[in-house]
DNA sequence: ATAATTCCTATAAATTCATGTTGATATTCG
DNA sequence: CGAATATCAACATGAATTTATAGGAATTAT
């Protein structure tokens, strides 16, 4: 009912990845291995990965040698950015960041409750960088190893 | 990015209408006054129904003089299991409701972020039951009224 | 019987999701 | 310089899903 898209899904693991591999020197991605490493077509990455330069949270490297990087510290990025970046409305419902949308928002019962929903995501994705993400998974792989053995 | 469907949101105002509707004696309500009421065509709203007749949330009296009830009192009625009857799955993304959707759980550094999304939501939607929102769109009016006079 | 209303199935229209094609432009490296 | 590597850009296509409408069958009150 309530769906994040594959656009914010995969455009945030290609952020992560860009996270992952950020600060390394030489640490420009290419399309390619992100798409081996996180099986989604370069096709369909590029067209994700547009909004995500507009708004200017990654840079482009060209030719040879080329490639992406995010555009400012791991620390500095917010999830809430990327979600944003990747629609223009990081929202449960038009109207709540575009009050033209509908003229009954006055009256609208629902309203309301849709916008305390927005502002409640707004915060918990406010509140997690690319770094958080990144130690979180790193902790949850350790974890994983430890049962392993 | 995220949305709510209109399925959800339709749905949240047809419960609502039931709702204003609820307890006064022959409290049938047709369909075609709920699309009148809601501006949303009857067909759609037949479809959206049925979910909600399924889930027993609401009560349907057939034939002549017949329409729709809330199977329960609005007070017993949650949000939350609106927005769950309309989708099986109230979550983000689907892996999160359903683990078998994706094989990459145990080490995916996003499933987390998710799921945490996820419950947030769902403790937000579980908290409000059809009063709460009846209650809370009465005090909306009440409030316009006061200042256009 | 008739009218009102839910119920059931089909399908059209719009949007999202994903891949493919072609070719231009910029950069590195030999 | 020339060849290889990548981004950039503009489309085109097709599958899947969501959104919405339509026709008619079944049920019931009067």
């Amino acid at each position: 009912m309530i769906r994040l898209s594959t656009k914010g899904r995969y455009g945030t693991r290609l952020m992560l990845n860009l996270a992952r591999h950020y600060g390394n020197g030489n640490d420009a991605v290419i399309l390619k291995h992100i798409s081996e490493d996180e099986r989604i077509s370069i096709r369909y990455l590029e067209q994700i990965i547009i909004p995500l330069k507009i708004n200017r949270l990654v840079k482009s490297i060209r030719g040879a040698g080329g490639g992406y990087t995010l555009a400012r510290k791991p620390e500095d990025i917010k999830l809430s950015e990327i979600l944003h970046a990747l629609e223009g409305n990081c929202c449960l419902v038009e109207c709540v960041e575009d009050d033209s949308f509908c003229d009954f928002i006055e009256i609208c019962p629902t309203y309301d409750i849709w916008k305390g929903a927005t502002e409640l995501l707004k915060g918990y994705f406010d509140g997690l960088t690319l770094k958080d993400i990144v130690t979180m998974a790193e902790k949850k792989d350790k974890k994983n190893k430890a049962k392993a053995r």
